[in-house]
DNA sequence: GTGGCGACGACATGCGGTGTCATCACCGTA
DNA sequence: TACGGTGATGACACCGCATGTCGTCGCCAC
């Protein structure tokens, strides 16, 4: 007894195959068609011609189709760790994003935006997205770790990397100019100095009596005074 | 017929009242005994006397437990929608992390590391809280933005805050000392500025020949080439 | 051949999460 | 005292996500 209906033919071998492609291409057809939340991994996997265990067999869960593949994080840890130790933090993180930006990102802009789409319409994706973020800034964290430098340093080279591709790769999306990406992580960096820099020095440590927070009115109220709250 | 068998006593009204606090108490215990992953919200709501209906009206997930009641976000907008049009961001986000760090963190610090390492056991955990930090950088940002700061620089502020929040109290929480929080926050700042500060400025914008990234060994390659690679 | 391997189908199961209705103490009102 | 509204909860049904397990069967090495 054949296992229900072949519903494909001209079979190279036992199944189709790509599977894993055929699946990605249905997923997001269908997320853009009728929204990711709406869409069921049946409905996909009827659409590509499997079935939902091998929907699972191939993505650990249902957002995993839309981030399988990247591997940012790994490449950073790549270029941190086969980097002359002669070079500084900061050169590294330049030219990294430039790596990254030329690599992974330029000439994709179209298809990143569809993505980003799509992910902005699910809470469950937008999370989704924020780890894949945390994963490279982890990544970027332990690799200047792995280098020698300081635990606070690594943390902050670590949030200025991400901080400077993730604003930047905003700022790409939202200009509809053909922008090359690196340049406007040049330009973010420049941006993020100058803000920075409109912060006091040093100097106005513990200010205890008559600091500025006087002119700002009382708001620690509202909620549970005294409950077991959370942090 | 009396629904089930009343396992509780004693009740003032129909039900033992603190239906919420219950839950949370119960989750947050067998969280500690047996972890996130492996209990069930059945689990939960036995040791509450509850039904799993009743877990599901108070929160909306199973994650959600960890998590009910900061209001940081809020507490950051009415700040910065309430604090005179004269000040400059720089101030306003010191004195916003000074309020935040005091009245929402400091005295909690044994309660935060707990859930802290709860949190750290799970991966949708960390995505959730994840979350959580993005909701306070967009409320900050669109704070700002509310006060006339451009785009760029509204993003930029609000990279810087959640940063500095974060990241301190990251060294707040691992070293075991207990300085407030807040002059954490000052200590990172310090760093931040300096750190930056090993930056190229500006002048060294394309430098298309000879450039440092010629002392970088290339590792583009690896995955995928030309395929439909994601994001 | 023939036996192992790997990808997939088929089936069963459990948990997460939601809609819906019934229940019943509490409270305000007359 | 009676009565009706309110609101929190229980009880039940239901769906989708995710996983464990086993069977099938082309492919490949030998």
């Amino acid at each position: 007894m054949t296992p229900h209906v072949i519903i494909y033919t001209r079979r190279v071998g036992r199944w189709r195959p790509d599977a894993r492609a055929r699946l990605e291409r249905a997923a997001v057809e269908l997320f853009v068609e009728q929204g990711f939340a709406t869409t069921t991994v049946p409905q996909i996997t009827a659409r590509a011609g499997l079935t939902t265990r091998t929907f699972f067999r191939h993505f650990a869960d249902k957002r995993e189709v839309l981030f399988a593949g990247d591997e940012i994080p790994d490449l950073a840890a790549r270029l941190l760790a086969d980097a002359p130790a002669t070079l500084d933090p900061a050169t590294l993180i330049v030219e990294g994003l430039r790596t990254v930006a030329e690599t992974r990102f330029e000439g994709r802009r179209a298809q990143i935006l569809q993505k980003r789409d799509i992910v902005r319409s699910d809470a469950s994706l937008c999370e989704r997205d924020l780890r894949k973020r945390a994963g490279l800034q982890e990544a970027v964290r332990a690799g200047f770790l792995s280098r020698g430098v300081a635990d606070l340093t690594a943390a902050l080279l670590a949030e200025i990397s991400v901080t400077l591709l993730y604003v930047a790769l905003d700022e790409w999306l939202d200009q509809d100019g053909d922008r090359p990406l690196f340049e406007v992580v040049l330009d973010t960096l420049d941006a993020l100095r100058t803000t920075l820099s409109s912060f006091p020095p040093g100097p106005q440590r513990r200010p205890r009596a008559g600091h500025p927070q006087d002119a700002i009115a009382d708001h620690t109220g509202s909620a549970r005074p005294a409950g077991p709250s959370n942090a």
